[in-house]
DNA sequence: ATTGAAACTTGATCGTT
DNA sequence: AACGATCAAGTTTCAAT
């Protein structure tokens, strides 16, 4: 892979695109040039499917680290203590749950090296008390739609009400 | 919502199709209506953005759920035991982790009745010891696309040597 | 709110370099 | 491999119901 590939890759995944004329707008390439770019993406399994998601091992982000980040207990911190969570280099996912006050994160890196700089940063912030890392060696499911779950019953009545 | 835009959303879900020309030759719905119900379920928020994500709340799946779920140790049946999690009504994301061998599953459902129902799927696997879950108050971050992360150095050095 | 047909935009292909 | 030109396919609009 080269540079014109990642400003590719780079515009898919900042601009949460997937057509080749606004690939071509971002980046000036020209439209056969993504299309061809694109197809040797998805031949490499770069490219997964028609929504343009990639995978994350072939770009480099082999290792998925789960964490769960305790804070300390202020009124309406959650919110905030999240976002800036959310906005360390590799995290992709987090979560705010109940009971003990904590975030669950899911980040995804490159190297060990990265995943230290990750609990250095969650444990920089301040109202962060403790956190527990987890390795995922692998990704069994990984589905951002409910697939099937649009034939249970409750779920197809509380949709028509809605 | 009516039965025509349930129709919609299952061939977004279980199709992964993000084109109302997809979503007429699936359903029979004239292209001009398809194109018609979306506009309407973007501005719901039930559809998101152009890759056609939706939002889970939005259709009935209001509660998340991030369980552990602890299994016996037995030679590699850690993926078929993954894959039967992956395969119960509500999970979207399943992960094995090392250590202490674990999955960590991800799931929405509409309602406590299908909470019950998870938990108990998850305890008839017999290889399954014990589980314990958290519900979430808040999704702060939810992002399949490694963002931002593009700037990395670590990480462009590995694309480009690819 | 629905639709068929028209107008327009984009995606895919192909031939040349 | 790159790309401009061409053609096929898709998306969006519109007027009628």
């Amino acid at each position: 892979m080269d540079e014109k590939d990642l400003r590719i890759l780079k515009t898919i995944a900042s601009e949460r695109i997937n057509s080749p004329e606004r690939i071509h707008e971002h980046t000036g390439i020209p439209k056969s040039t993504v299309h061809y770019r694109i197809e040797q993406l998805r031949e490499k399994g770069v490219i997964l499917n028609d929504l343009y998601e990639m995978d994350l091992s072939k770009v480099g982000l082999s290792i998925v680290l789960i964490s769960e980040v305790y804070a300390e207990y202020e009124e309406d911190y959650h919110e905030s203590v999240g976002e800036r969570i959310g906005e360390i280099e590799g995290v992709n996912q987090v979560y705010f749950t109940m009971g003990d006050t904590d975030f669950i994160v899911i980040a995804h890196v490159t190297d060990r090296r990265m995943v230290e700089d990750l609990v250095e940063s969650y444990e920089s912030i301040d109202e962060i008390r403790r956190t527990s890392s987890k390795f995922v060696i692998t990704t069994v499911k990984n589905e951002s739609h409910p697939i099937n779950d649009f034939e249970h019953e409750t779920l197809v009545e509380a949709i028509l009400e809605e």
